[in-house]
DNA sequence: CCCTTTGACCATCACTGACATTTACCATTA
DNA sequence: TAATGGTAAATGTCAGTGATGGTCAAAGGG
Protein backbone atom coordinates (compact mmCIF):
# COMPACT_ATOMS: atom_id res chain seq x y z
CA UNK A 1 0.00 0.00 0.00
CA UNK A 2 2.79 2.29 0.00
CA UNK A 3 3.65 4.28 -2.75
CA UNK A 4 7.08 4.75 -4.25
CA UNK A 5 7.39 8.19 -2.44
CA UNK A 6 7.09 6.73 0.90
CA UNK A 7 9.27 4.23 -0.06
CA UNK A 8 11.84 6.67 -1.57
CA UNK A 9 11.04 8.92 2.02
CA UNK A 10 11.79 5.89 4.34
CA UNK A 11 14.78 5.38 2.44
CA UNK A 12 16.25 8.93 2.44
CA UNK A 13 14.86 8.93 6.59
CA UNK A 14 16.82 5.64 7.18
CA UNK A 15 19.97 7.15 5.67
CA UNK A 16 19.73 9.81 7.89
CA UNK A 17 18.86 8.49 11.14
CA UNK A 18 22.48 5.76 10.78
CA UNK A 19 24.42 9.12 9.86
CA UNK A 20 25.98 10.62 12.84
CA UNK A 21 25.63 14.07 11.52
CA UNK A 22 22.11 13.97 10.52
CA UNK A 23 23.36 14.53 7.05
CA UNK A 24 23.02 12.55 3.89
CA UNK A 25 24.72 13.48 0.59
CA UNK A 26 23.22 11.62 -2.82
CA UNK A 27 23.05 11.92 -6.10
CA UNK A 28 19.53 12.14 -7.87
CA UNK A 29 20.36 10.76 -10.78
CA UNK A 30 21.64 7.61 -8.93
CA UNK A 31 19.08 7.67 -6.62
CA UNK A 32 16.10 7.91 -9.44
CA UNK A 33 18.17 5.29 -10.96
CA UNK A 34 18.08 2.51 -8.32
CA UNK A 35 14.40 3.01 -7.46
CA UNK A 36 13.77 2.99 -11.12
CA UNK A 37 11.94 6.60 -11.30
CA UNK A 38 11.95 9.64 -13.29
CA UNK A 39 14.84 11.95 -11.63
CA UNK A 40 12.31 14.40 -10.76
CA UNK A 41 10.88 12.20 -8.64
CA UNK A 42 13.45 12.90 -6.11
CA UNK A 43 12.40 16.39 -6.18
CA UNK A 44 9.07 15.65 -5.51
CA UNK A 45 10.01 13.40 -2.45
CA UNK A 46 12.41 16.50 -1.02
CA UNK A 47 9.54 18.83 -1.63
CA UNK A 48 6.38 17.01 0.05
CA UNK A 49 9.02 15.37 2.99
CA UNK A 50 11.69 17.08 3.72
CA UNK A 51 10.52 20.25 4.24
CA UNK A 52 11.49 23.26 6.34
CA UNK A 53 8.16 22.56 7.98
CA UNK A 54 9.07 18.87 8.51
CA UNK A 55 12.68 20.31 10.12
CA UNK A 56 15.15 19.54 6.97
CA UNK A 57 17.05 21.99 4.92
CA UNK A 58 18.14 20.73 1.10
CA UNK A 59 20.97 22.05 -0.84
CA UNK A 60 22.22 20.61 -4.08
CA UNK A 61 24.66 21.53 -6.90
CA UNK A 62 24.62 21.47 -10.16
CA UNK A 63 26.63 20.09 -12.81
CA UNK A 64 29.42 18.29 -12.71
CA UNK A 65 30.13 16.10 -9.45
CA UNK A 66 26.35 17.86 -8.77
CA UNK A 67 24.54 16.41 -5.25
CA UNK A 68 22.00 16.74 -2.70
CA UNK A 69 22.35 17.42 0.93
CA UNK A 70 19.56 16.67 3.27
CA UNK A 71 20.30 18.03 6.64
CA UNK A 72 17.78 17.04 9.64
CA UNK A 73 17.61 20.88 11.72
CA UNK A 74 18.58 20.43 15.56
CA UNK A 75 15.89 21.90 17.18
CA UNK A 76 16.58 22.46 21.10
CA UNK A 77 14.71 25.10 21.47
CA UNK A 78 11.38 26.27 19.84
CA UNK A 79 11.57 30.03 19.88
CA UNK A 80 12.64 30.74 16.51
CA UNK A 81 9.87 28.36 15.15
CA UNK A 82 7.48 30.57 17.32
CA UNK A 83 8.99 33.56 15.78
CA UNK A 84 9.06 32.57 12.54
CA UNK A 85 5.44 31.99 12.79
CA UNK A 86 4.55 35.72 13.39
CA UNK A 87 6.08 36.73 10.14
CA UNK A 88 4.49 34.05 8.69
CA UNK A 89 1.24 33.97 10.01
CA UNK A 90 -0.89 35.06 7.21
CA UNK A 91 0.50 32.07 4.97
CA UNK A 92 0.42 29.19 7.42
CA UNK A 93 -1.55 26.07 5.40
CA UNK A 94 -3.43 23.52 7.06
CA UNK A 95 -0.22 21.30 5.31
CA UNK A 96 2.49 23.40 6.89
CA UNK A 97 0.55 23.13 10.47
CA UNK A 98 0.68 18.99 9.89
CA UNK A 99 4.27 18.97 8.62
CA UNK A 100 5.63 20.64 11.92
CA UNK A 101 3.57 18.44 14.21
CA UNK A 102 4.78 15.69 12.69
CA UNK A 103 8.40 17.33 13.26
CA UNK A 104 7.55 18.27 16.98
CA UNK A 105 6.42 14.75 17.40
CA UNK A 106 9.34 13.10 15.88
CA UNK A 107 11.45 15.23 18.13
CA UNK A 108 9.87 14.16 21.45
CA UNK A 109 8.65 17.91 21.99
CA UNK A 110 4.97 16.31 21.62
CA UNK A 111 3.32 12.81 21.98
CA UNK A 112 0.99 11.39 19.61
CA UNK A 113 -2.03 12.46 21.18
CA UNK A 114 -0.97 15.62 21.79
CA UNK A 115 0.07 15.87 18.09
CA UNK A 116 -3.62 15.00 17.18
CA UNK A 117 -5.32 17.24 19.77
CA UNK A 118 -3.46 20.34 17.95
CA UNK A 119 -4.54 19.41 14.44
CA UNK A 120 -8.12 18.69 15.80
CA UNK A 121 -8.03 22.81 16.85
CA UNK A 122 -6.15 24.23 14.24
CA UNK A 123 -7.71 21.57 10.92
CA UNK A 124 -10.50 20.22 12.05
CA UNK A 125 -12.17 23.14 13.89
CA UNK A 126 -11.25 25.76 11.03
CA UNK A 127 -12.56 23.84 7.99
CA UNK A 128 -16.17 25.51 8.15
CA UNK A 129 -16.43 28.65 10.09
CA UNK A 130 -17.43 30.72 7.19
CA UNK A 131 -20.74 31.20 9.40
CA UNK A 132 -19.09 33.25 12.08
CA UNK A 133 -17.53 35.32 9.17
CA UNK A 134 -14.12 33.68 9.02
CA UNK A 135 -13.42 32.88 5.57
CA UNK A 136 -10.79 30.79 4.45
CA UNK A 137 -7.59 32.46 2.99
CA UNK A 138 -5.24 34.87 4.95
CA UNK A 139 -7.39 35.37 7.96
CA UNK A 140 -8.36 31.87 8.73
CA UNK A 141 -4.35 31.04 8.58
CA UNK A 142 -3.84 34.21 10.80
CA UNK A 143 -6.44 32.82 13.78
CA UNK A 144 -4.37 29.45 13.19
CA UNK A 145 -1.08 30.87 13.59
CA UNK A 146 -2.58 32.51 16.99
CA UNK A 147 -3.85 28.95 17.99
CA UNK A 148 -0.52 27.42 17.33
CA UNK A 149 1.80 30.23 18.59
CA UNK A 150 -0.12 30.25 22.11
CA UNK A 151 -0.30 26.27 21.90
CA UNK A 152 3.74 26.12 21.31
CA UNK A 153 4.03 28.55 24.19
CA UNK A 154 2.35 26.04 26.43
CA UNK A 155 4.51 23.56 25.46
CA UNK A 156 8.19 25.56 25.59
CA UNK A 157 6.68 25.91 29.41
CA UNK A 158 7.01 22.60 29.56
CA UNK A 159 10.92 22.18 28.27
CA UNK A 160 11.99 19.06 27.03
CA UNK B 1 -33.68 -8.77 3.60
CA UNK B 2 -30.32 -6.97 3.68
CA UNK B 3 -29.65 -3.89 1.20
CA UNK B 4 -26.18 -3.38 -0.27
CA UNK B 5 -25.84 -0.75 2.80
CA UNK B 6 -25.68 -3.84 4.83
CA UNK B 7 -24.09 -5.83 3.27
CA UNK B 8 -21.21 -3.63 2.95
CA UNK B 9 -21.32 -2.84 6.47
CA UNK B 10 -20.90 -6.79 7.34
CA UNK B 11 -18.19 -7.16 5.12
CA UNK B 12 -16.31 -4.67 6.87
CA UNK B 13 -17.09 -5.32 10.17
CA UNK B 14 -15.64 -8.74 9.46
CA UNK B 15 -12.56 -7.25 8.30
CA UNK B 16 -12.11 -5.29 11.27
CA UNK B 17 -13.65 -8.28 13.68
CA UNK B 18 -10.53 -11.24 11.66
CA UNK B 19 -8.03 -7.92 12.46
CA UNK B 20 -5.49 -8.03 15.56
CA UNK B 21 -5.89 -4.35 15.80
CA UNK B 22 -9.02 -3.61 14.74
CA UNK B 23 -7.85 -1.53 11.83
CA UNK B 24 -8.84 -2.19 8.35
CA UNK B 25 -7.24 -0.52 5.39
CA UNK B 26 -9.23 -0.94 2.41
CA UNK B 27 -9.48 1.29 -1.36
CA UNK B 28 -12.77 2.79 -2.29
CA UNK B 29 -12.71 2.06 -5.66
CA UNK B 30 -11.70 -1.38 -5.72
CA UNK B 31 -14.36 -2.29 -3.00
CA UNK B 32 -17.16 -0.72 -5.15
CA UNK B 33 -15.82 -2.46 -8.16
CA UNK B 34 -16.39 -5.83 -6.02
CA UNK B 35 -19.77 -5.13 -4.76
CA UNK B 36 -20.42 -3.53 -8.27
CA UNK B 37 -21.26 -0.22 -6.69
CA UNK B 38 -20.89 3.55 -7.44
CA UNK B 39 -17.82 4.54 -5.32
CA UNK B 40 -20.17 7.43 -3.12
CA UNK B 41 -22.06 4.23 -1.75
CA UNK B 42 -19.29 3.31 0.12
CA UNK B 43 -18.68 6.70 1.68
CA UNK B 44 -22.57 6.19 2.55
CA UNK B 45 -21.83 3.37 4.33
CA UNK B 46 -19.01 4.91 6.19
CA UNK B 47 -20.67 7.98 7.36
CA UNK B 48 -24.23 5.80 8.69
CA UNK B 49 -22.68 2.66 9.63
CA UNK B 50 -18.79 3.69 10.49
CA UNK B 51 -19.55 7.14 12.73
CA UNK B 52 -17.61 8.15 15.91
CA UNK B 53 -20.97 7.69 17.53
CA UNK B 54 -20.96 4.21 16.82
CA UNK B 55 -17.37 4.15 17.53
CA UNK B 56 -15.46 4.02 14.72
CA UNK B 57 -12.39 6.19 13.43
CA UNK B 58 -12.45 6.60 9.57
CA UNK B 59 -9.09 8.22 7.68
CA UNK B 60 -8.21 8.27 4.58
CA UNK B 61 -5.85 9.75 1.55
CA UNK B 62 -6.83 10.53 -2.02
CA UNK B 63 -4.59 10.60 -4.61
CA UNK B 64 -2.38 7.56 -5.98
CA UNK B 65 -2.18 4.68 -3.47
CA UNK B 66 -5.07 6.61 -1.86
CA UNK B 67 -6.54 4.54 0.81
CA UNK B 68 -9.68 4.38 3.82
CA UNK B 69 -8.59 3.11 6.85
CA UNK B 70 -11.73 2.00 9.39
CA UNK B 71 -10.43 1.94 13.06
CA UNK B 72 -12.75 0.30 16.10
CA UNK B 73 -12.68 2.43 18.88
CA UNK B 74 -12.45 1.12 22.19
CA UNK B 75 -15.79 2.44 23.97
CA UNK B 76 -16.23 3.48 27.51
CA UNK B 77 -17.62 5.77 29.67
CA UNK B 78 -17.95 8.52 26.66
CA UNK B 79 -21.61 9.17 26.86
CA UNK B 80 -20.79 12.51 29.16
CA UNK B 81 -18.27 13.64 26.53
CA UNK B 82 -20.85 12.68 23.76
CA UNK B 83 -23.83 14.42 25.57
CA UNK B 84 -21.93 17.60 25.97
CA UNK B 85 -20.82 17.26 22.12
CA UNK B 86 -24.44 17.08 21.22
CA UNK B 87 -25.09 20.93 22.61
CA UNK B 88 -21.80 22.16 21.24
CA UNK B 89 -23.41 25.25 19.19
CA UNK B 90 -24.12 26.15 22.75
CA UNK B 91 -22.43 29.24 23.81
CA UNK B 92 -19.21 28.25 25.22
CA UNK B 93 -17.53 31.00 28.48
CA UNK B 94 -13.92 30.56 29.16
CA UNK B 95 -14.78 29.54 32.54
CA UNK B 96 -17.27 26.56 30.97
CA UNK B 97 -14.02 25.45 29.29
CA UNK B 98 -11.74 25.15 32.53
CA UNK B 99 -14.89 23.38 34.28
CA UNK B 100 -14.74 21.00 31.33
CA UNK B 101 -11.05 20.57 31.32
CA UNK B 102 -10.51 19.69 35.04
CA UNK B 103 -13.37 17.12 34.31
CA UNK B 104 -11.71 15.34 31.71
CA UNK B 105 -8.23 15.53 33.75
CA UNK B 106 -10.15 14.32 36.88
CA UNK B 107 -11.74 11.07 34.89
CA UNK B 108 -8.21 10.48 33.17
CA UNK B 109 -9.39 10.93 29.82
CA UNK B 110 -7.01 13.70 29.09
CA UNK B 111 -3.57 14.12 30.51
CA UNK B 112 -2.55 17.58 32.26
CA UNK B 113 -0.35 18.66 29.79
CA UNK B 114 -3.07 18.07 27.21
CA UNK B 115 -5.84 19.76 29.05
CA UNK B 116 -2.74 22.64 29.27
CA UNK B 117 -2.63 22.50 25.83
CA UNK B 118 -6.45 22.50 25.32
CA UNK B 119 -6.41 25.63 27.00
CA UNK B 120 -3.83 27.79 25.45
CA UNK B 121 -6.19 27.03 22.15
CA UNK B 122 -9.48 28.17 23.83
CA UNK B 123 -8.75 30.60 25.87
CA UNK B 124 -5.46 32.31 25.51
CA UNK B 125 -5.48 32.38 21.69
CA UNK B 126 -8.49 33.53 21.64
CA UNK B 127 -8.05 36.21 24.18
CA UNK B 128 -6.38 39.20 21.00
CA UNK B 129 -8.46 38.31 18.14
CA UNK B 130 -10.59 41.55 17.58
CA UNK B 131 -7.55 42.62 15.41
CA UNK B 132 -9.14 39.33 13.21
CA UNK B 133 -12.63 40.70 13.19
CA UNK B 134 -13.90 37.97 15.94
CA UNK B 135 -15.03 40.53 19.15
CA UNK B 136 -15.49 38.76 22.26
CA UNK B 137 -18.67 37.84 22.72
CA UNK B 138 -21.01 35.29 21.44
CA UNK B 139 -19.16 35.33 17.98
CA UNK B 140 -15.49 34.32 20.24
CA UNK B 141 -17.93 31.84 22.25
CA UNK B 142 -19.13 29.99 19.38
CA UNK B 143 -15.77 29.52 17.61
CA UNK B 144 -14.11 28.37 20.82
CA UNK B 145 -17.25 25.80 21.01
CA UNK B 146 -16.12 24.54 17.73
CA UNK B 147 -12.83 23.76 18.84
CA UNK B 148 -14.10 22.49 21.62
CA UNK B 149 -15.99 19.93 19.81
CA UNK B 150 -13.29 18.62 17.52
CA UNK B 151 -10.65 18.26 20.19
CA UNK B 152 -13.32 16.15 22.24
CA UNK B 153 -13.96 14.31 18.62
CA UNK B 154 -10.44 13.45 18.88
CA UNK B 155 -10.37 12.35 22.86
CA UNK B 156 -13.25 10.47 22.18
CA UNK B 157 -11.51 8.29 19.19
CA UNK B 158 -9.05 7.56 22.01
CA UNK B 159 -11.56 5.87 24.33
CA UNK B 160 -10.45 5.41 27.78
C1' DC C 1 -41.58 9.56 4.55
C1' DC C 2 -37.10 7.84 5.41
C1' DC C 3 -33.38 5.26 3.97
C1' DT C 4 -30.58 3.90 0.02
C1' DT C 5 -28.20 4.54 -4.24
C1' DT C 6 -26.30 6.99 -7.90
C1' DG C 7 -23.79 10.36 -10.81
C1' DA C 8 -21.76 14.68 -11.75
C1' DC C 9 -18.33 17.49 -10.21
C1' DC C 10 -14.53 18.67 -7.00
C1' DA C 11 -9.98 18.21 -4.39
C1' DT C 12 -5.78 16.01 -3.65
C1' DC C 13 -1.71 13.32 -4.42
C1' DA C 14 1.86 10.83 -7.16
C1' DC C 15 4.51 10.78 -11.04
C1' DT C 16 6.51 12.07 -15.49
C1' DG C 17 8.73 14.46 -19.34
C1' DA C 18 10.20 18.44 -21.71
C1' DC C 19 12.93 22.15 -21.07
C1' DA C 20 16.01 25.27 -18.42
C1' DT C 21 20.07 26.09 -15.61
C1' DT C 22 24.46 25.33 -13.54
C1' DT C 23 29.04 23.32 -13.13
C1' DA C 24 33.36 20.80 -14.23
C1' DC C 25 36.48 19.79 -17.61
C1' DC C 26 38.95 19.92 -21.71
C1' DA C 27 40.45 21.53 -26.28
C1' DT C 28 41.68 25.39 -28.96
C1' DT C 29 43.97 29.55 -29.70
C1' DA C 30 46.04 34.34 -29.36
C1' DT D 1 49.81 31.09 -20.19
C1' DA D 2 45.39 32.89 -20.14
C1' DA D 3 41.17 33.43 -22.28
C1' DT D 4 37.55 31.41 -24.82
C1' DG D 5 34.20 28.33 -25.80
C1' DG D 6 32.16 23.88 -26.35
C1' DT D 7 30.43 19.56 -24.30
C1' DA D 8 28.93 16.40 -20.93
C1' DA D 9 27.00 15.80 -16.57
C1' DA D 10 24.20 17.15 -13.03
C1' DT D 11 20.12 19.35 -10.78
C1' DG D 12 15.76 22.56 -10.96
C1' DT D 13 11.07 23.86 -12.53
C1' DC D 14 6.59 23.41 -13.97
C1' DA D 15 2.58 22.15 -16.09
C1' DG D 16 0.10 18.16 -17.38
C1' DT D 17 -1.94 13.42 -16.63
C1' DG D 18 -3.90 9.74 -14.21
C1' DA D 19 -5.40 7.76 -9.97
C1' DT D 20 -7.68 8.29 -5.91
C1' DG D 21 -11.16 9.70 -2.45
C1' DG D 22 -14.99 13.51 -1.01
C1' DT D 23 -19.37 16.04 -1.43
C1' DC D 24 -23.89 16.95 -2.46
C1' DA D 25 -28.20 17.08 -4.64
C1' DA D 26 -31.40 14.30 -6.79
C1' DA D 27 -33.49 10.07 -8.02
C1' DG D 28 -35.09 5.46 -6.45
C1' DG D 29 -37.39 2.09 -3.48
C1' DG D 30 -39.79 -0.12 0.42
Amino acid sequence: MYSLCDTIERYIMRLIESSPDQVVTIQRGKLASEFDCAPSQINYVLATRFSVFRGFIVESRRGGSGYVRIRKIPIDRIEPIVAYLEEYERQLKESDVEDLLSWLERENFITHRESELMKAAMIKALEKVDDLGIPPGAERNQLRSRILREMLLQILSWGK
